[in-house]
DNA sequence: CGTCTTTGACCTGCGC
DNA sequence: GCGCAGGTCAAAGACG
């Protein structure tokens, strides 16, 4: 980081002088000189200063960092103690949390199918080993065992389900998990325990098939869903066997760049520290719809540009996409939304978010002037189902190292900053808005839109919300929370690369622009003790726009 | 040869 | 009961 925001403040200050310079052109020799020298001198001793800012933003970030660890900290005991708490009253559920289904498999089905046996058969052994080795998952499990719910079968329940929130793209998870092996006993559990599944979409700007999340995925499925020509890919987690975590991914049908993930479940292992930022955000926000699922009052945080909608299952979602859409909603799942997306190029909707976010967040030189800001607002008033956005517009980019950049590793940030460079540099256009002149502009652009750096803010942001809020206030306006409990961050920089979130192996949707250099791919920092994963493997390259699979 | 993706078939829930 | 739509399965092909 510094190293960017060295050179770019340098750069700067060069810009200036020259403007200068030719400003005063034209007044004579001497004159001429004796500027040139003063402004030399200051030009240095703004270098200087830039410096010092550097030193201190520096200072800050590392700060914020430790705030964050502190506050992820913190967050992960409560959700443990809840867990604990939980686990009293429905031990067994618990045990099982994540896999509900994979239970009821073991316990057999009533159905006639030779075929379905046999995959319960299989399955279940595959649930005895998770069992065996189950870790709890840094993000994972809380959400489903604090609950006690049982997250993936349970929820049949209701009758209403049907689509929802984001039917635009489609995202929409249907009434239940679909392997059809899930029936008889568990049902009944589930019933008991009336789960609602949260549902996590992020929608992100990248024009690569999928989102690197750092988990790894495996697609099991493409089906075109109704309303949308870009076919709807189904992936579920294969870092562990047995983990329940499914993603449904899909590119927004109004604007083909913005993709769409829809994560379901929490993972029943360890993550790669470079799928944390996901996968705590996705827990920490399906915790938070959890627990604050009646109560859907919102709480405009203030005015930096994050956008935190909350969907209850009352609402009725009206996806910005698709404005007149006539979604049939009274989802039964509550669904969260973080919009990551700049929504620079579709028109529709989207604005909203414009509206919310300030321009100047990115673009403005080392922006002193973010005040970060959440807001949380119930569906009702909001035609967004539930969006987060995060700063302002600058569409594609696909950088997914963000995080790891301020203490992991040397090389990941030079590298980082080398991509990013290379991409502001490199592809002005890629931004369609803007386009910032300024390198770090274009630097503090690339960062923030970058997916892993959203999805680590996501993370910290839900991780923060879930301790703060999670508990059960949530409801009203009391969310009051503030980035690394530091509210001076608006004069920092752009909290950037706070977060440690991220991914190394962001490749995917870096890869048309950086590259190749996509080397690293599963990042080996593991929060938790590792286990051995395969790390070079994902490749799930999918969707696109490619054919579509059979719809019936 | 093992793993992953593709893709048509199949299953299930829902509305009519 | 029928058709629709979403989700999943699993054989076959692609890939390394
Ligand atoms: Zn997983």
């Amino acid at each position: 980081m510094e190293v960017a925001l060295r050179k770019s403040g340098e750069e700067g200050v060069i810009k200036q002088e020259r403007r200068v310079e030719s400003s005063i052109g034209e007044d004579g020799c001497k004159e001429k000189i004796f500027l040139k020298d003063n402004q030399l001198e200051s030009a240095n001793a703004e270098m200087g200063e830039v410096r010092e800012e550097n030193q201190r933003l520096r200072m800050y970030l590392n700060r914020m960092m430790k705030d964050y660890q502190n506050l992820q900290m913190q967050f992960f005991d409560i959700v443990n103690q809840e867990t604990k708490e939980s686990t009293n009253t429905a031990q067994s559920d618990q045990e099982m949390t994540e896999e509900p289904e994979l239970v009821s498999l073991s316990l057999g089905r009533t159905s006639s199918d030779p075929r379905k046996d046999e995959k319960a058969i299989r399955k279940g052994k595959e649930d005895q080993q998770d069992k065996e080795g189950l870790a709890l998952g840094l993000h994972s499990n809380f959400e489903v065992s604090k609950t006690g719910p049982i997250d993936e079968s349970s929820i049949k329940p209701s009758p209403e389900n049907s689509q929802e929130v984001n039917k635009e793209a489609g995202e929409s998870w249907p009434p239940q998990k679909g392997l059809k092996t899930v029936r008889s006993e568990d049902d009944e559990i589930s019933q008991h325990n009336p789960v609602k599944k949260a549902r996590v979409s992020v929608r992100v700007r990248c024009d690569t098939p999928t989102m690197q999340d750092g988990c790894q995925w495996r697609k099991y499925g493409q089906k075109i869903a109704k309303g949308n020509p870009c076919p709807r890919a189904y992936y579920r987690c294969t870092v562990a066997p047995s983990c329940p975590v499914r993603k449904q991914v899909q590119r927004c049908a109004e604007d083909m760049s913005i993709l769409i993930s829809t994560y379901e479940g929490t993972h029943n292992h360890p993550l790669p520290l470079s799928a944390t930022a996901m996968a705590s955000t996705t827990s920490a926000a399906a915790s938070m719809l959890l627990s604050s699922s009646s109560t859907s009052e919102t709480a405009p945080a203030s005015s930096a540009g994050l956008n935190f909608y909350l969907s209850n299952h009352n609402s009725k979602p009206r996806p910005f996409y698709l404005p007149n859409s006539s979604i049939s909603s009274s989802p039964s799942y509550p669904t969260i939304t973080l919009d990551l997306t700049s929504t620079t190029s579709s028109s529709s909707y989207h604005n909203i978010n414009n509206k919310i976010i300030n321009p100047n967040f990115l673009s403005s030189a080392p922006g002193y002037n973010s005040s970060p800001n959440l807001n949380f607002s119930s569906l009702e008033s909001n035609p967004i189902p539930i969006s987060w956005n995060s700063y302002g517009t600058q569409p594609y980019n696909k950088n997914n190292q963000i995080g790891s950049s301020l203490n992991f590793s040397r090389q990941a940030q030079e590298n980082f900053y080398t991509s990013l460079m290379q991409k502001s540099l490199l592809n002005p256009n890629s931004t369609q808005q803007a386009q910032p002149q300024d390198t770090i502009a274009a630097a503090t652009k690339a960062i923030t839109s970058d997916p892993s750096f959203q999805s680590a803010l996501a993370a910290a942001l839900t991780s923060i919300i879930g301790s703060n809020g999670g508990g059960g206030g949530g409801g009203g306006g009391n969310l009051g929370f503030q980035i690394g409990k530091n509210s001076k961050l608006g004069e920092t920089f752009p909290f950037v690369s706070n977060f440690p979130s991220t991914s190394q192996n962001g490749n995917k949707c870096s890869s048309s622009y950086l590259n190749g250099s996509t080397s690293v791919t599963n990042s080996q920092l593991f929060l938790q003790p590792p286990l051995p994963f395969p790390s070079s493997k994902s490749k799930s390259t999918s969707p696109g726009g490619g054919g579509d699979h059979g719809s019936d």
